[in-house]
DNA sequence: TGTTGAATGTGTATATTATACACATTCAGT
DNA sequence: ACTGAATGTGTATAATATACACATTCAACA
């Protein structure tokens, strides 16, 4: 039995990784060569997605297609917006790239956007058949489609949510350290932040809790070491009063 | 010419009015009588919404829905989530009402969420065919499809907001005063606030600006009236620099 | 025209939170 | 034992949040 897949629906994920440095994102490369091989008519790269199966959930389809482009397994995602634009596949390499696979354009493929979290750049990341690789986000220029639409709405929604929940917890180690965390918010948010103010400020979240556990083999002294509780958050957070701004 | 719809995409649309006591929300009767007329075989209520064309955008889709079910015009539209699961319709009632109407029911029908805020509960309704009223939004109890759900989120998603940003005004008359303004969001986010310090708050809000008028024909002190000014907003809103709670 | 009912509009004291700012400590490596 | 590099800490001042009570102004009515 084959599945269905819906030509005008597909997922689009943007991958989020945190190297200690720079925030980053996971990209395909989209490479086209001529018949004989010999030459490339076009390069260039796609966030990771793909249409979605008739019988398929949007949140299983995200989990999928992150799996068959790149290996990687039990990411967690959450939507963020949905595009739709008649004009979304408009660049003449968008159009030779789609029928080189025999599809069929259709004259609008509603995406709906997912983005991923994770807390390091250095998992194994399977490739099968197509290079995938980690992009500094600030660098991305150009990327197939509106990709590079989808990608900057992403971006807009993670600081949004930087700023109000805890979700950069995700794009950390387990156990961290408060300057890693800060370098974290600074290079998301793009500001800086005070050592000793920011320090109080995460004293006072009483869901960063230190362990008996300090960072090794530093060339320096060791920072305490951090964990995120979850489970001491959702107590917390009950009420929280301030309107906006 | 016919426009080709499609079977599978759809936008709902939840419409919030404000009527400086309650929060109320938009939705259309649906009801299905039998063949000779005489009885009614259900009878209740939905969001507005339906599918879209394939030669249409998803935002003009929502403007002309909603066009098409109550006349309204120049509403302003914001997304806030796509529902895609695949039980979407699962309810019998569901399946016999597009029945109905000899559309083929597809395994799933995934439809993007829209809202919009409306300054007033009195504008004028054309109702073309069907029944649209005017629920507060605590009170309503089931819906059509998973409709029930598209409106939590989106209530979920005005709170949010509310907390955040300025979108509260876009539910209040140009011009208003401070307790109207204290009732809109105690309504929506369930709260109780302290008139001296709800002024206060309010006072260092730039953007929201006395005009040289006042409240007529009330039976007590007039107030004075207010109106958003979202140019001042703009210029003011630079840096929010506290992270999350 | 004066009395009533109803909502407006205002200030202060106290507690909490934000900001600005500099130096001793601890480790690995040499 | 010395160096380089990052950690970790406190205080004074400004800004913001909270708790709380009463005189004012109008329309309506007697």
């Amino acid at each position: 039995m084959t599945r269905k897949l819906l030509t005008n629906l597909s997922v689009d994920c943007v991958i989020f990784g945190f190297d200690m440095d720079q925030l980053k994102v996971l990209l395909v490369e989209r490479k086209l060569k001529s018949d004989d091989g010999k030459s490339i008519i076009f390069s260039d790269h796609s966030l990771t997605g793909y249409h979605i199966y008739e019988d398929e959930d949007l949140d299983s389809a995200a989990i999928r297609i992150v799996n068959d482009l790149t290996g990687l397994e039990n990411l967690k995602f959450e939507q963020f917006y949905t595009f739709g634009s008649l004009d979304r596949i408009a660049h003449p390499n968008d159009q030779i790239w789609i029928e080189q696979f025999g599809d069929v354009i259709s004259s609008r493929v509603l995406t709906v956007g997912y983005y991923s979290l994770l807390p390091n750049t250095n998992m194994n990341i399977i490739q099968k058949g197509r290079k995938v690789n980690w992009f500094p986000v600030d660098q991305v220029k150009e990327l197939a489609y509106d990709h590079k639409e989808i990608l900057e709405k992403a971006l807009e929604h993670l600081r949004y949510k930087l700023q109000n929940e805890p979700v950069g917890f995700n794009l950390l180690p387990e156990k961290f350290t408060l300057s890693q965390m800060q370098k974290l918010y600074e290079a998301i948010l793009g500001a800086k932040y005070d050592k000793r103010n920011f320090r109080k400020k995460v004293s006072q979240m009483s869901y960063v809790v230190p362990i008996k556990e300090k960072q090794q083999g530093v060339a320096h002294k060791p920072a305490q070491l951090y964990i995120f509780s979850p489970e001491v958050y959702e107590k917390t957070r009950k009420e929280r009063n301030h309107f906006f701004i």
